[in-house]
DNA sequence: ACGAAGCTTGACCATTTGATCAAGTTTTTT
DNA sequence: AAAAAACTTGATCAAATGGTCAAGCTTCGT
């Protein structure tokens, strides 16, 4: 939903300077209080950082966001889409050690290519949720509970080793945003400054060997599967 | 290192009624502290909550500790002891598969009665880890090289299949830990408002599962292993 | 062209909050 | 017992910060 009702008569192709504008200055505060919630949290991030780092005065930015929580609430909502937006081969029809293996390297790509984005989600997560605990309750569960439903399916028909699909999914979760979430600790123990791509292939590949072996699949011929 | 140094000429068993309720009241705002640390993060923390829920005047937390950030840091210590007091039987002369349940299990516990704790140091690290950076680099990577030669040691001599042991430890802290910092995303997940002794078992199981297992394993008898 | 709507921004304000202080009380030392 | 050290706490302060405002500017609809 948009923050204000614009009336303009315009048709869609014909947009105006303003929407144009308007568009894209909301797109560089969004993504400038993404990389702040990321480094401080909510209680910690400033309004007068987010504004610098979006090149807007704070006046400006409490203009198109009404207030802080208001901003907040709007970076969380783009988060979310991404997360149910992975986990598309998770169907019947297709083999689990490819559903799986499909779907891990996704969570895996995610962390390597939005690890503000997942650090933001995390921190929301940790302080108990306070504006996400709908999404959890009802779009989440659902989400996973399809899911699992697929999954036990294949156990039942004899693909998959029995084992707890939600668990299981946990596993998945933890593991990849891991090397978004923890990166600086990942790095510090493996001898680095930041993690590297290599870092997040072999991580990918390692965990889709273990998981998927300890379902009791083998590694599909190709990693990272093809899209 | 205390934060004051008291000159006292008593003998260590002679403790006077000074130093018993230093001791005491020191532990409940450094209990209380990381009740607000966890739920609030750094910055949302506030020394009047933590004074609060202590039952201090505010003044007074402050006589014990300096800064909100000197008290933060002695949480952190606390907490950083916990972290490496655990695994204590991945030693070459050990069975692998025993010593890795042992580990899985004794983390897993870690986050049943600690998830504080866990959400504290989650969210330093999260947030860049701006003050055990340090632990990082030294401490916890040098107790990471040594157990990586152990399990190194266990796969040269034929009884783990090849993995990359730090990405090992990554897989287990990560797979542990979600269940102490991301509780309220798996309890809503599963229909619930909280994590039962129930979920933390089945967690670890199925953990221990599917690690040792993908590792090339099998399930010592015992779960969760004796002590 | 021109009035209305939308946008921009420096200055400002109210609240929160970490930290201090000073005056008093209790315990310890000698 | 008396001085010193340690502890307690209500009151207070300065800085940080989310949010507002009013005055001016730009774009849009007609």
């Amino acid at each position: 939903m948009a923050i204000t009702q614009h009336k303009t008569g315009r048709s869609a192709i014909a947009k105006g300077v303003r929407q144009i504008s308007r568009a894209s200055i909301e797109a560089r505060i969004l993504a400038a209080a993404e990389s702040v919630f990321a480094e401080s949290g909510f209680s910690g991030a400033t309004t007068a950082e987010i504004a610098k780092r979006a090149g807007v005065p704070k006046a400006n930015l409490h203009y198109y966001f009404k207030t802080k929580e208001d901003l907040y609430r709007q970076v969380l909502q783009g988060i979310l889409e991404l997360w149910l937006g992975t986990g598309d081969q998770i169907l019947p029809e297709f083999d689990p050690a490819q559903a799986l293996s499909h779907y891990i390297a996704a969570k895996i790509d995610l962390a390597r290519q939005r690890p503000l984005a997942s650090r933001v989600f995390a921190n929301e997560i940790i302080h108990g949720a306070p504006q996400i605990s709908d999404f959890l309750q009802d779009e989440l569960r659902d989400w996973v509970d399809r899911k699992a439903e697929v999954i036990d399916g294949w156990i039942a028909a004899g693909k998959l080793k029995p084992i707890d699909p939600r668990h299981l999914f946990f596993m998945i979760w933890a593991n990849t945003q891991t090397y978004a979430d923890f990166a600086v600790q990942i790095a510090a123990v493996l001898g680095r400054t930041q993690l590297l791509p290599e870092d997040y292939d072999k991580a990918g590949r390692q965990l889709a060997e273990i998981i998927l072996q300890g379902c009791g699949l083998t590694m599909p011929a190709q990693w990272p599967p093809a899209e």
